[in-house]
RNA sequence: GGGCUCGUAGCUCAGUUGGUUAGAGCGUGCCCCUGAUAAGGGCAAGGUCGGUAGUUCGAAUCUACCCGGGCCCA
């Protein structure tokens, strides 16, 4: 017989792995099967059955928005989210999950108008609403699909969305706290408007275009007393000293309360001569005195003095041609760009100008109509149309000697995307939460400092916006949201909104939802009985204003979270993209505060921003776009969850398809991985065959050690939400530990030992303990993936329908043993020496495999001889060799025990069954081309 | 322009309180195996740690400035 012939005939004798476990995932077929298998089985609704009781983890879902095609960016962090979702499951906690859609706002509204086009102009209120609705639906029902298919377990079926009736409902009820608070006002704020279409315009309708508008360079005077302070501060005078604005709106002129200076500069006061040759003395700032002196607006300019910005503060001018006294303010987004570092400052036509004079007590003055023509209050200009009343503005100022120069002036300036005309900033009515109320701004501080930010430079990003932030407009002139439920007095115009008024609406809405506004009269829509506080009056209008969208996702933990009896308030974990510290995060936080003095979670944790592979933003106009179910088509979805698992998420996220399929390679890597021990368990029932921790053999030992490290070290990393290392160390375990070790190391025993010898099903043991561990630890990651293997387990470590209903299994304290970790981690730089010498011999051509080879360690040293010998057994596969030699050398004296490796093609025939080459090759006549174990075992059988 | 943030091999990540020659894995190239086989094992190449200037005996690590990217504002 050939040796080839005997061969084949001893390798029916081998035990060789067999498992339905397939090589090849097919992940893009199989994971719809395996969903709707645990659709069948309503795996979520058994998770939360089982868990009822347990303590709770609540992560609330933060709603994205209800359009377009979903985003890998928001693919991810709705993975980031199942991974705590499941992992917190595992762990033990009831963890029930309820996802979200954002449905009302302006991107849906406006999506809608320009499908309707110049219809949209005829249509009721209430129709429009029909078709955003729609609109919301098509989407949230789509993206809701891609989020299924990413196995994301949640409650699909019962949504939040915040057209939901009792979102709405809950959103008033929120509201009722503020008002009853105190913390609601109404006030005139400057928005753009279009004069044209007599219509407010959100930033996202505004298209910027240059114009050219007449600007001006003004004179306004000092009154009398801060002429004479100035002298004091400048250490100069002037028999009239006038601050030099400049403005590109003259029309805004009749407006002005108010000119701004930066704290920080210098200013000077000059004397210098106008263009008519008048001498005069003036103060802009210090380092636009040459420029403007160049430009030739003052001749002979000499200055006078200088003095800081923030000492002008105080100081009172007289409006050129309003019968008004003005301030002067401080402001830091003052520049010396341009102009003169006096900025003309009209709280109604300015968002800035605004908020300074805000800050100034000063009331806004919006002398200008909806078809923008100036009312009564308009002075020498009333009944004009605004552009066209800047030529006589002009004219004015220069009538009254003020005008120092004027100059057309090209810029870039904000369009109507409907009819393209220049819009302006005119002040309307809104309604604001005030965070100054009941020291609000301060409570807000406080808090954020009680949550936990992961990571923490999330703290110091939400505290810069909380300090600055200016008071809350939460009103928005539109159709496609939740009304806000205000009445004014048809009497004498008083506005009627209580806690109360509040209350009765949102019980109205959570009958009806909030369309009820919209095709209902006041009269039906007020509580009964309502009376005007003021006038007593018995007839209201409704308002017709929305809330801003923030308000409304901004209450989802008050519309979601808390009446839900099975979550709690305030929950456990916010977790989205870092722009939500000035979004949701802030917003939530602050309704928060008002209604209960509380945050409305306890962490928050955040991830950066999903860009391309050159790190820069991702866009469908760039081309550079990738939707979830692109890369879900691309690699399927739990190689899209283990490369979101890859990835460090707190910085930016390079993202292609490449990039993905190159986490494609490590999960054909963990998945052989698993193939080759569930191969080698076909024949292993743990209950009847698993090897007792001290009768295992001390590489089998050394591998359960390593499995119930991997446990602590990867649940460590699950517990603070760093799943880029959960990743690592799963995928190390696999690559490092076992395939190109332990496993290789392994195969001659679980091959060619008896099928029931000691030694085999020690290693059976060990290998069982290590799959428990890698699917259990891969479960929340690759939740597809996990329980395809747990099914393929002959003998499952829990009975279970699915392994999603598994909580972790405990690892046994005598698996624990750093001791044994540490002595393999010698026996490692013996084996990459040995290795080097293996290569060595490869290269000449001496040796092919490593069974060709055997190794001679040859030690100087008692202590470590004695080593070695205790642990002869497992070097051979330690190093995947045939045969080890241990030889004693003679020690020189004093120096320290040492062992030199050496490898050599063995002389020793070669066994037909296992392959090795070993003396005991022969030593069976009953089977000569046999090594005596390999004998011994056939005889067995 | 401002606040926050990131920048270590082609890619994903490690790099303790500063301390030898900056480490892994993937990918690439070469080799081995053919009893994990569209698998498995090994070896090798690949980095001026974004740049510059400082502090220090010594800097990927600390400081300043600059360049490039991101989020949020203006």
């Amino acid at each position: 017989m050939s040796d080839k012939a005997n061969g084949k005939k001893y390798k029916d004798t081998i035990i060789l792995p067999k498992t339905d476990f397939g090589m090849k995932a097919n992940l893009a077929q199989r994971e719809p099967e395996q969903i709707a298998r645990w659709d069948a089985m309503d795996v979520y609704g058994r998770i939360r059955a089982e868990r009822r009781g347990a303590p709770k983890f609540i992560l609330h879902d933060g709603p994205p928005y209800a359009t377009g095609d979903l985003h890998v960016g928001t693919g991810l962090n709705k993975v980031l989210k199942d991974f705590v979702v499941r992992y917190k499951t595992m762990a033990g906690f009831d963890s029930p999950y309820r996802p979200g859609w954002d449905c009302h706002g302006l991107p849906i509204e406006h999506k809608v108008a320009k499908e309707l086009g110049p219809r949209a102009r005829d249509m009721a209120t209430a129709d429009i609403r029909k078709l955003c609705l729609d609109y919301a639906m098509k989407f949230f029902a789509r993206n809701r699909d891609d989020f299924k298919r990413l196995s994301i377990f949640g409650e699909w079926d019962t949504p939040y969305l915040t057209v939901n009736h009792d979102y709405e409902a809950g959103v008033l009820d929120l509201f009722a706290e503020m008002v009853a608070g105190g913390y609601v006002y109404r006030s005139l704020r400057p928005i753009h408007w279009c004069i044209t279409d007599r219509t407010a315009l959100a930033e996202a309708e505004l298209e910027y275009d240059d114009i050219t508008s007449p600007s001006v360079y003004v004179r306004f005077p000092l009154t009398d007393e801060s002429r004479a302070r100035a002298s004091e501060l400048f250490g100069a005078a002037g028999d009239a000293v006038d601050l030099v604005i400049w403005t590109t709106t003259p029309w805004t002129l009749p407006a002005n309360l108010a000119i701004a200076v930066h704290p920080e500069f210098d200013y000077a006061l000059f004397a210098a001569a106008a263009a008519d040759g008048q001498p005069f003395t003036g103060i802009v700032a210090e380092g636009l005195l040459d420029t403007l002196a160049a430009r030739g607006l003052l001749a002979d300019a000499k200055k006078l003095g200088t003095c800081k910005g923030r000492d002008l503060e105080g100081l009172t001018y007289r409006h050129v041609f309003m019968d008004r006294v003005g301030p002067v303010v401080l402001a830091d987004y003052v520049t010396l760009e341009g102009g003169t570092g006096c900025v003309h400052t009209a709280p109604g036509h300015g968002r800035e100008d605004f908020e300074t004079g805000r800050r100034y007590g000063l009331e806004p003055v919006s002398p200008v109509d909806a078809s923008g023509r100036f009312t009564d209050a308009g002075g020498p200009f009333v009944g004009q149309q605004v552009f066209e009343a800047d030529p006589h503005v002009v004219k004015l100022l220069q009538e009254k000697g003020a005008l120092l120069a004027a100059a057309p002036v090209k810029h870039s300036y904000p369009h109507c995307w409907r009819c393209h005309e220049p819009v302006i900033f005119r002040a309307t009515e809104q309604w604001f939460v005030n965070v100054e109320h009941a020291d609000l701004r301060s409570r807000l501080i406080g808090e954020v400092d009680k949550v936990d930010w992961i990571p923490d430079w999330g703290k110091a990003r939400i505290l810069g916006m909380v300090n600055t932030r200016p008071d809350w407009c939460i009103s928005r002139q539109r159709s496609w949201g939740v009304p806000i439920p205000a009445f004014y007095c048809v009497g004498c115009g008083q506005t009627v909104l209580t806690a109360d008024s509040v209350r009765h609406v949102r019980d109205l809405f959570a009958a009806h939802g909030s369309d009820h506004w919209f095709t209902h009269e006041a009269a039906e829509l007020a509580p009964p009985g309502l009376a005007c506080p003021k006038c007593g009056g018995k007839t209201f209008e409704k308002e017709n204003d929305i809330f801003d969208v923030w308000f409304e996702s901004g209450s989802s933990h008050w519309s979601v979270v808390r009446p839900d009896g099975r979550m709690q308030w305030p929950c456990d974990l916010y977790l989205e993209g870092s722009d939500q510290h000035r979004g949701w995060f802030q917003v939530s936080m602050i309704t928060a505060m008002c209604a209960r003095n509380d945050a409305p979670y306890q962490a928050v944790l955040t991830h950066g921003f999903v860009v391309d592979e050159k790190g820069e933003k991702m866009s469908k106009s760039r081309g550079n776009f990738i939707s979830t179910s692109d890369a879900v088509k691309a690699v399927g979805a739990d190689i899209f969850r283990l490369w979101v698992a890859s990835a460090n998420f707190r910085d930016d996220i390079n993202t292609s398809i490449a990039l993905m399929q190159n986490a494609g390679e490590s999960y054909r890597k963990v998945r052989n991985t698993i193939r080759f021990i569930l191969g080698n368990l076909h024949d292993f029932d743990p209950s009847a065959d698993a090897v007792a921790p001290a009768d295992m053999l001390p590489m089998d030992r050394w591998a359960v050690a390593k499995a119930a490290e991997l446990h602590r070290e990867v649940r460590g990393h699950y517990d603070a939400y760093v799943f880029h290392r959960v990743f690592g160390e799963l995928f190390t375990f696999c690559d490092t530990t076992l395939s190109a070790f332990y496993l290789d190391a392994l195969k001659d025993r679980l091959y060619c030992d008896g099928r029931d010898s000691r030694s085999r099903r020690s290693a059976q043991t060990a290998i069982y303990h290590c799959l428990v561990q890698l699917i259990q630890l891969l479960a929340p990651i690759c939740p597809f993936t996990a329980e395809e293997a747990y099914a393929a387990m002959p003998h499952k470590w829990a009975q279970a329908d699915s392994v999603h209903l598994l909580t972790f299994a405990p690892v046994e304290g005598d698996w624990v043993d750093p001791e044994l970790i540490e002595k393999f981690r010698e026996l490692f730089t013996l084996r990459d020496a040995a290795l080097d010498q293996l290569e060595q011999l490869r290269k000449s051509k001496e040796i092919g495999s490593g069974l060709d080879a055997r190794v001679t360690l040859r030690v100087a040293g008692t202590e470590l001889l004695k080593d070695y010998r205790s642990c002869s057994e497992l070097l051979p596969g330690l190093f995947g060799v045939s045969e080890v030699e241990i030889a004693e050398v003679a020690k020189k004296t004093g120096a320290p025990d040492e062992v030199q490796v050496d490898a050599a093609r063995s002389t020793s025939p070669r066994c037909d069954r296992c392959w090795r080459h070993l003396e005991s090759v022969g030593s069976d006549t009953e089977h000569p081309t046999l090594c005596a174990r390999c004998a011994a075992v056939v005889k067995a059988l």
